[in-house]
DNA sequence: AGCTATTCATAAAC
DNA sequence: TGTTTATGAATAGCT
């Protein structure tokens, strides 16, 4: 013993929890911190018996997540307590400690309105103008095929009937899934624009833990995939 | 000084991540982990910009959640994504639980001593201004009619960009709470008249048919969290 | 991907 | 449930 190498390292430095701005820096910080993180979503439920469900979108938006015992089950739980709040709720209506009183306890999304500050405009803007610009000169020629969706949207829906409501709803069903196609279109277009993307790559696309289960769904028709923990 | 006051305290030991027998133990050890989870949590979506949602149910059952931007986002597109293919064509198309659950909105909150706010964030602040300006006025502009709504749905989703693609996601927020409502009025009324059309009528925005079940397209489901509501 | 020095989280005890 | 203490863990900066 006795190594004469002393300093090697300048050991952890304290970080302020802000936004890392250099792009490398912030997916090797994402990589480790999301593997502590599931550990120890993976060890609360264990040692607790707690059920859980953690989902995380990557930077780069790749899907991972945990559950105990499976993301659906707590997801389903979850969603399925009480009514829905109203449909234009004050982003700061409530706090976490005055919403807290009853069962449904609402933890601080800690800072939502100050996340949404830290994320790249300029990059982003210039993506907006173009896709605006483009819609634009669309728009005209391919007006009508939602016609009777839209005709139910200008309705007053208080004076629509079981089957109007019905046929509504499939007009949205439609209209979402294709707006979630088109959102999964434009994030893969900004991945491909922004590149140097480590590529995880490997493994089946899930992996069960003794008492949870992993799973990195489908993204988009590539392969992303990554078991970590 | 240094007293006599030896080793008051036995320091951290190392245990065993297995399920803590001890119900008061197993009690103080969630309210811990769980504290310590949600700050990671945080943590991660402040240094890396990654979107996430968690959802803990602790022993006794109580919930607690965390997303950002919020779950709902991160549980849609999550959801979205799954191995379940579009239910595209029929209107009355059953899905799985998952997918008809009902939506709640959580009102992120400012926060608790989770996030200490360095007033080195002039600059941030100057854009959360401007940020909460713009969602205000979209807000207000949702409120008021839907024929913005209309005029999206008659475009080609294709086409669209993630700003009109977030305004068509409030527009249907908005659209499927007062359609959700109109469905529980409509129960009611059938309920009244003895006929059997619901099996839950608790006013969640769906109801069960002969046929299937009526699902009001939750809100969300795809916005990428750019500048979400 | 590994290393190491530090900061951070937290098991115990009060 | 909150505070304190001492130690086990997680991880920032490098290579």
């Amino acid at each position: 013993m006795m190594p004469r190498k002393r300093k090697t390292s300048m050991g952890r430095q304290k970080i302020e929890i802000k936004r890392i701005e250099s792009e490398e820096a912030r997916q090797v910080c994402f990589s480790k911190r999301r593997a502590g993180l599931f550990k120890k979503a993976n060890e609360l439920s264990v040692l607790c018996g707690a059920e859980l469900a953690l989902i995380v979108f990557s930077p780069a938006g790749k899907p991972f997540s945990f559950g105990h015992p499976s993301v659906d089950s707590i997801v389903d739980r979850f969603l399925s307590r009480g009514p829905t709040p109203p449909p234009h709720p004050h982003p700061l209506a409530l706090h976490g400690a005055a919403a807290s009183a009853d069962r449904r306890m609402l933890v601080p999304a800690p800072t939502s309105a100050v996340h949404e500050l830290d994320r790249e405009y300029s990059e982003l803007a210039e993506r907006l103008e173009a896709e605006r610009r483009r819609r634009e000169a669309l728009e005209a020629a391919l007006r009508g095929q939602r016609g009777a969706a839209a005709h139910l949207l200008n309705a007053n829906v208080e004076e629509l009937g079981l089957a109007e409501l019905e046929r509504l709803q499939g007009a949205l069903e439609s209209l979402r899934w294709d707006a979630a196609r088109r959102v999964d279109q434009l994030v893969i277009e900004a991945q491909t624009r922004s590149l140097v993307l480590a590529g995880d790559a490997g493994g089946s696309g899930f992996v069960s833990t003794a008492e949870g289960t992993i799973v990195i769904p489908p993204h988009g028709g590539f392969n992303y995939g990554y078991a970590s923990f």
